[in-house]
DNA sequence: ACCGTTGATGTTAACGATACCATTTTGAGA
DNA sequence: TCTCAAAATGGTATCGTTAACATCAACGGT
C-alpha cells in the first residue's frame, strides 16, 4: 500500500517552510499605532513618549516580533554589519583581534562577519564581491598588501576600510597598526645589548614575518654584528616549525647565541628543542619570540617577547568604523599603537 | 593667521556620502535586456543562452555592478548568511571549526557571521536577536545548553540550526558532536590499561569540561580505583592553569601517577611544572590531554591526547546548514563524530 | 499546416523597513 | 484666552531585488 499523500509531512525537517513573519505593521495594529511609531519605539527609544513606548513594547513581546535588518538595512543604507578580512583564523595571533572586534561591535550593535583569505590570492575577489554585496559599513583588512584591483574595488564602493597590523604611509582609508621594522629592530639591539653577538632569525614566509627579518638582519649590520642566518618557514607557524629551525640553524652555525622567532609558537619549539638537546637558556642561547601569546608568561623559563597589543587593534579598529558609520569624522586616519619589548628570562 | 574657512574641506574622512548605487537597471539598460534577465545571468547563468549571459557581463564588467545582497536577501527570504555563537575566540579549541566552517561557507557562497556569547549567559539573548533580525540560513551553536528562552526563539524563528561539539538525545534541531562521557570512560580505561592507579584531572568550568571530569570519576570507581581529585579553574583554560593545577593537586597527593586535563593548553602547563620540578615523564607522572592542537604532536615529550576532529564538525556542520537552505532535508540530524585516543610519549 | 511543448524573455508586484514630509496635539508664554 | 513653536504621530513612497506569472518565438511530431 502506497503511503498517503494527504498524511501530515513527516516532521523530520523538510524544506524551510515560508512562515509569515511578523512585521511591524502587526505590531502597530496590535499597539494601536502606526508602523512607523513602532520604528521610532524600537530604534530610538528616546524619541517616543514613555506611555507609547510601553504599548509597543508590550505588543512586540506578545507578537515576539524581531525587525528585519534586511529590510531595515535596504531602505536606510546601513547594514550594521562589518566585516573583517584575514589570512586564517588557524594562527593564534589574530584571534586576540578579532575577539576584541566582534565585543566591541555586539556592544553597539553591529555584528562581524567574516571572511578567510587565505595566503593565496585566488579567492579574494570572490570573497570581496561576497561582503561587498552585503553593504557593510565597514570593513576590517589584516595587513597592507592587497591586490590593485581590491584596493581599486574598495575605494570604489566607499566604504570604511580599515587596515591593521601594519604601518604605511599610503592607506586605503584609515590604518591601526605597528611598524614591522621598529620591532625588529628593538629586538636586534636588544639581544646586542643583552651581550649577544651571534644572532639569527627564524620568520615565516608572509609578508610581514618577511619584512621584519629582512630589518632584523640590517639592524645587525649596523651593530656591526655578522649577518644573521634567516631560517625561513611556512606561514602559518608551528611549534614544530621551531624545532626545526633551530635544528638547521644550529647544524650551519653552531656557536649561535640568540634567535629571534617569528612567533611565541616557534619560540616555544626553539625551548621544547632546546630541552631535548640539553641546551641552557638563556645561558647558552637566548631566545626571544613575537606576539606575547597567553602561555608565554608561564613558560619556563618564561618567554621574553614582544608584545602587539591585538586587543587595542581591534577596538580602536572598531571605533573608526563605528564613527564613520554614524556619520562623524576620524581626526586621526592612522594609528600606531607601537610595541613592548617583555623582558622574561629566555633572554 | 585663521585656516580659511572657504578652503577645500580637507579630505579627512567626512561622513560617508550616500552614492548612487549601480543597479541591475542600470546594467540591463546597458546590456539592452531586462532586469530580469540580468539577475538570472547572475544568480542561474545556465539558464541564460551564452550570447546574452556575454552582453549581461559585458555590461556588469563596465558598470561595477555588485549585487545587493540585503535586497535580494530581503525579496528571495534566502539571505545567504550563516551565523555562528560560540562562547569564545580566545580559547584555540573551536578556532579549528570556525576556519572549516567559513571555508566550506564560502566556497558555497555563503557568509559566516560571528557571535561571541561568552561563558556568561546574560548578553546571549541581545545577540541572538540581532543574529534572527538579520535571517540567517542558519545558526550554528557551540554546546546544547541554552537558557529556555534561547531555545524557544530558535524555534519559534523556524531557522535551521545545527549545535556542535556535544552530544544529546534532544537536540533543537541539528547536531554534530561527540559524547564528552564516552571520551571520560575511554581516558580513564587507557590511563588504567597503562597501569596508572592513582589519577587526577584538571578541568575547567564550563558545561561540556565538567561533565568529562565528573564522567571520568565515575569511571574511575567502576574501574575500582581512588576517587581522582578534581582540580577546576575558569574557562577558557590556560598554560599557567595547568602549572598551578598541579601544583595543588600534588600538594594534596604526592603520589599521583596520572592526570587526565581539560585541555592541551593545560597538559603542556603541566609538562612545564614537570619539567620545572624534576619530574619525569611519562616516568613519575603520566599525562594527556584533550584537543590535540596543532602543537602537541611537537612537544617534548609528545603529548598524548584525545583528538576531536574540530574540521570535520565544521565542515559537517556547514553541510547539513546548506542542505537545508537549498531546500533538501537532511537525513541524519544527529551525527556523533567521535573521538580518538592518540598516543604519544606523555603516558 | 496544426498543436503542444520547451525555452527565452519581459512585466508587475512585493519583500519589510524607514526617510521624508504632512498633520495633529501639546504646552509655554503673552 | 490666544498664538506659535515644539513634540508626537501618521501617510506615502521607496530602497534593489526576485517570485510569479505572462508572453512570444522556435521547433519537433503527426
Amino acid at each position: 500500500m502506497p503511503a498517503d499523500p494527504a498524511a501530515p509531512a513527516t516532521l523530520t525537517t523538510t524544506a524551510r517552510a515560508r512562515r509569515p513573519s511578523v512585521t511591524v505593521h502587526d505590531v502597530a495594529r496590535l499597539a494601536g499605532v502606526s508602523a512607523m511609531t513602532v520604528s521610532r519605539a524600537v530604534n530610538t527609544p528616546d524619541k517616543v513618549p514613555v506611555a507609547t513606548r510601553a504599548k509597543v513594547q508590550a505588543a512586540v513581546a506578545k507578537t515576539g516580533y524581531v525587525p528585519n535588518l534586511l529590510a531595515g538595512g535596504l531602505r536606510s543604507n546601513k547594514s550594521r554589519l562589518v566585516a573583517a578580512l584575514i589570512p586564517t583564523l588557524a594562527g593564534p595571533v589574530f584571534t586576540e583581534t578579532a575577539q576584541a572586534l566582534t565585543t566591541a561591535l555586539n556592544q553597539r550593535g553591529y555584528q562581524l562577519m567574516l571572511g578567510q583569505s587565505g595566503y593565496d590570492q585566488s579567492h579574494e575577489d570572490d570573497l570581496l564581491g561576497a561582503i561587498i554585496g552585503r553593504r557593510p559599513d565597514g570593513i576590517v583588512l589584516t595587513g597592507v598588501m592587497h591586490s590593485a584591483e581590491t584596493r581599486r574595488r574598495l575605494m570604489a564602493a566607499g566604504i570604511p576600510v580599515v587596515e591593521t597590523w601594519d604601518l604605511t604611509p599610503t592607506p586605503i582609508d584609515m590604518l591601526v597598526g605597528f611598524s614591522h621594522e621598529a620591532v625588529a629592530q628593538a629586538v636586534c639591539r636588544h639581544l646586542h645589548a643583552a651581550g649577544r653577538r651571534r644572532l639569527a632569525v627564524i620568520g615565516a614566509d608572509d609578508e610581514r614575518s618577511v619584512r621584519r627579518s629582512r630589518a632584523f638582519v640590517a639592524a645587525a649590520a649596523l651593530l656591526g654584528l655578522a649577518p644573521p642566518p634567516v631560517h625561513q618557514v611556512q606561514a602559518p607557524t608551528t611549534l614544530g616549525d621551531g624545532r626545526a629551525g633551530l635544528r638547521a640553524l644550529r647544524a650551519a652555525r653552531p656557536d649561535l647565541d640568540a634567535v629571534f622567532c617569528s612567533s611565541d609558537l616557534m619560540a616555544l619549539g626553539v625551548l621544547t628543542e632546546a630541552q631535548a638537546l640539553g641546551l641552557a637558556i638563556p645561558g647558552q642561547l637566548a631566545v626571544i619570540g613575537f606576539g606575547d601569546l597567553a602561555f608565554s608568561c608561564d613558560l619556563h623559563p618564561a618567554l621574553t617577547t614582544v608584545r602587539i597589543d591585538g586587543t587595542r587593534i581591534g577596538q580602536e579598529a572598531a571605533r573608526c568604523i563605528i564613527e564613520r558609520a554614524e556619520g562623524r569624522s576620524v581626526a586621526e586616519r592612522v594609528i600606531d599603537i607601537g610595541f613592548t619589548i617583555i623582558e622574561r628570562a629566555s633572554v
